[in-house]
DNA sequence: AGCCTTTGACCAGCG
DNA sequence: TCGCTGGTCAAAGGC
């Protein structure tokens, strides 16, 4: 860790619509924000890639007030500045000097001031942060440790209000005297953005959150400790500088910074973020001196992607991300295999997919997926001991949720509670990150190692979970393959016993976890074996064009795609029922108690209203929650398999008997063929 | 067995 | 409509 992304520069590009952040920075302090110069809205500011956020090459606007602009200006690549970036971050204490507000307030181009954060604040952490990823919600500009934070291209504003009641948020300085500089009060205590509670869940959730703002926190403290207040709803905190990285952290990033300065991971992926990347595509781009690099996450339910360019040298001279994760950060020692595992525990997604769910419908996937972060935001000391939490309120929160499985009296740390397998072992450092769900107290250390045991210990109860996995064998390709969704193929293996090569697939659909491979039987070519595996969480993408569907697995037969598009209103209505059972309160309480148990197991067709609330005794929480391949989630497809069966279960393979368009319909055909099975 | 990178092709948006 | 451009796809092969 370390490499680039704690030193290099960060910015957001888009237009901040209004009003300037200087307004609320002023409203917060009440005092002439203009002679602190936080802020100015960046009113050049491109709008091209409003969903991505800049690391490395800073837009223009900023350039200019930035004192290695020139640098960086003639040097696209931004080398200078990200040598410069590197000496910012080994000042000893906060730079002020180069943010002296008279000299901004000189500089009619002087659009962003910058706020100097310290050593051992990285802007990794800060990336990382959901509030500051999603959507680019907020903006920071870490050149040279410098910290720019913009209003929401979402919201359109930060409306910071001090005791406002309004869904607002509130930039607050804990520093006792306002009339200090800003940057003096950084430096001796902290300053946050505050959110205001907000009881509606539209605050996070649904269109009605570009009204609002899941504001966060950054606090720079010179305690050493590391809080998560319960009383912040969301909050990034961060360490001051004599908190810098444990030595072995630290002797890392000076490793990576010899090592070229960036870490490459797999032969390429930047991995010094924490999260693990696959890139799919390098384009020469114009403008540019250095190809740049396309990447995404590798997680399965995380659709963030970014892009990073790269010198010859191998130095990282620009990052953009584009959304949230909605994971925790990976531990270290596991990250390769994030994205592989077969442990996935549902909980988290189930729960991602509740907010998901809730948002989806009408709201801004970002927002979505900045909650999930927020959920399970994964920050260590290596980058830069921010913490990262959210909260969900409202009854058809996540919050809701969590409050109805730990009514301890604790607040309970949501990302604990939602957690997957990713993140078990990174417990310790994603402890910390809390759904402050209460919007009460403080969150104290034994509050959260309470949480962090139990999280622990649930996690460790679902470890030999697996996912669910269907296996299906049909004759005809077009059943199964051209199933109306969209797969990338991300591999071809010729497996033992079978002399026609494998292919894997997954879902592109953001969000979706479901992979399958697809064999053809050696002994009939027509013959189709086709394994699902992963889960219920989005309607059969809308057609592209008529070789859309399913394009990686041969052409589009002639009517092909019909089959396929007839089953999406069906599909949409499972996706619905399930959508609604997902969030009904009825299923919380349900979940209340299978939530706790393994949270893995079989499935079937819950799109069956009367079955959406069967709890099978013994089975886990997401037999309620159902971690159903959308595919399966077709009408025609759950009435005629009926049930998914988990890995390790006695599998159908091949499904044959009784063919698959002869299983009776109807719900209780599906539910009493899945028992007879279960029986066999 | 599964996931990765590489890299040319393809696609969509825009002027 | 065409060309340009950025972004993504996907086959192939490597780890």
């Amino acid at each position: 860790m370390g490499g680039f992304d704690d030193h290099v520069a960060m910015m957001g590009d888009w237009m901040p619509p209004n009003p300037s952040p200087r307004a609320f920075f002023s409203a917060a302090w009440g005092d002439d924000i203009s002679s602190r110069s936080i802020l100015e809205s960046p009113a050049e500011n491109k709008t091209d890639d409003k969903d991505w956020m800049r690391i490395g090459g800073a837009s223009d606007q900023l350039t200019k007030s930035n004192p290695f602009a020139d640098q960086k200006m003639s040097s696209r690549g931004g080398l200078l500045e990200r040598m410069a970036a590197r000496a910012g971050f080994n000042a000893p204490r906060l730079n002020t000097e180069s943010i002296r507000p008279a000299d901004l307030l000189l500089d009619p181009d002087v659009r962003s001031p910058y706020l100097t954060i310290p050593p051992g604040l990285s802007p990794t952490s800060l990336l990382e942060s959901p509030v500051f990823l999603a959507n680019s919600l907020v903006s920071l500009k870490l050149s040279n440790t410098r910290l720019l934070v913009q209003p929401s291209p979402t919201t359109g504003k930060i409306p910071f209000a001090p005791g406002s009641s309004s869904r607002s948020s509130t930039l607050i300085t804990e520093s006792s005297d306002k009339s200090r500089n800003f940057f003096e009060d950084i430096s001796s205590s902290s300053f946050a953005f505050k959110p205001i509670a907000e009881s509606s869940p539209s605050l996070f959730f649904g269109a009605a959150s570009k009204q609002s703002f899941p504001s966060i926190e950054v606090s720079v403290q010179p305690e050493n400790t590391l809080h998560c207040q319960s009383a912040e709803p969301a909050k990034v905190q961060s360490q001051s500088a004599e908190h810098s990285p444990p030595p072995d952290d630290q002797q890392d990033e000076d490793a990576d910074q010899r090592g070229g300065g960036d870490t490459m991971a797999g032969g390429g992926a930047p991995s010094d973020d924490g999260y693990n990347w696959r890139k799919y595509g390098q384009k020469q781009v114009k403008g540019s001196e250095y190809p740049r690099s396309y990447y995404k996450c590798t997680h399965p339910n995380c659709p963030v992607k970014k892009k990073v360019e790269r010198s010859h040298e191998g130095h990282i001279t620009e990052i953009i991300y584009k959304g949230a994760h909605n994971h925790p950060k990976p531990p270290p020692n596991r990250r390769s295999v994030i994205g592989s595992s077969n442990l996935t525990t549902e909980m988290q997604l189930d729960t991602a997919d509740q907010a998901g769910t809730q948002i989806g419908a009408d709201g801004d996937p970002m927002w979505t997926i900045m909650q999930k972060e927020t959920a399970g935001g994964s920050h260590d000391w290596r980058n830069g001991n921010l913490e990262v939490g959210g909260e969900f309120n409202g009854p058809n929160s996540l919050q809701g949720q969590i409050g109805a499985h730990f009514e301890s009296g604790d607040a309970v740390d949501g990302c604990s509670t939602f957690t997957n397998e990713e993140d078990e072992d990174d417990r310790g450092t994603h402890g910390s990150e809390s759904l402050g769900y209460d919007g009460e107290g403080d969150e104290s250390d034994s509050k959260r190692r309470k949480i962090e045991a139990y999280a622990t210990e649930m996690s460790g109860a679902t470890r030999a979970i697996r996912e669910p996995r269907v296996v299906v064998q049909t004759t005809s390709e077009v059943d199964i393959l051209e199933d109306g969704y969209r797969w990338r193929k991300y591999g071809q293996k010729v497996v033992k016993g079978n002399p026609n090569p494998r292919s894997y697939y997954k879902c592109t659909s953001a969000g979706c976890t479901v992979r399958k491979h697809v064999e053809r039987a050696s002994h009939d070519l027509k013959s189709v074996i086709t394994t699902y595996e992963g889960k219920h969480n989005h309607d059969v993408p809308a057609a592209r064009n008529s070789s859309h569907v399913n394009s990686t697995n041969g052409p589009a037969q002639p009517g092909a795609s019909g089959p396929a598009h007839l089953h999406r209103p069906e599909a949409s209505q499972v996706h619905n029922n399930m959508a609604r059972f997902d969030r009904t309160p009825a299923m919380s309480s349900f979940g209340r108690q299978q939530q706790l148990g393994p949270p893995h197991g079989f499935a079937y067709g819950m799109n069956q209203p009367g079955l959406a609330n069967l709890a099978m005794a013994g089975l886990g929480h997401n037999q309620g929650m159902l971690p159903i391949h959308p595919y399966l989630g077709q009408q025609r497809l759950v009435n005629e398999m009926g049930f998914m069966l988990p890995k390790g279960e006695p599998k159908v393979e091949p499904l044959q008997e009784p063919p698959l368009n002869q299983l009776p319909n109807g719900s209780s055909s599906v539910y009493s063929q899945f028992m007879s099975r279960l029986q066999m």
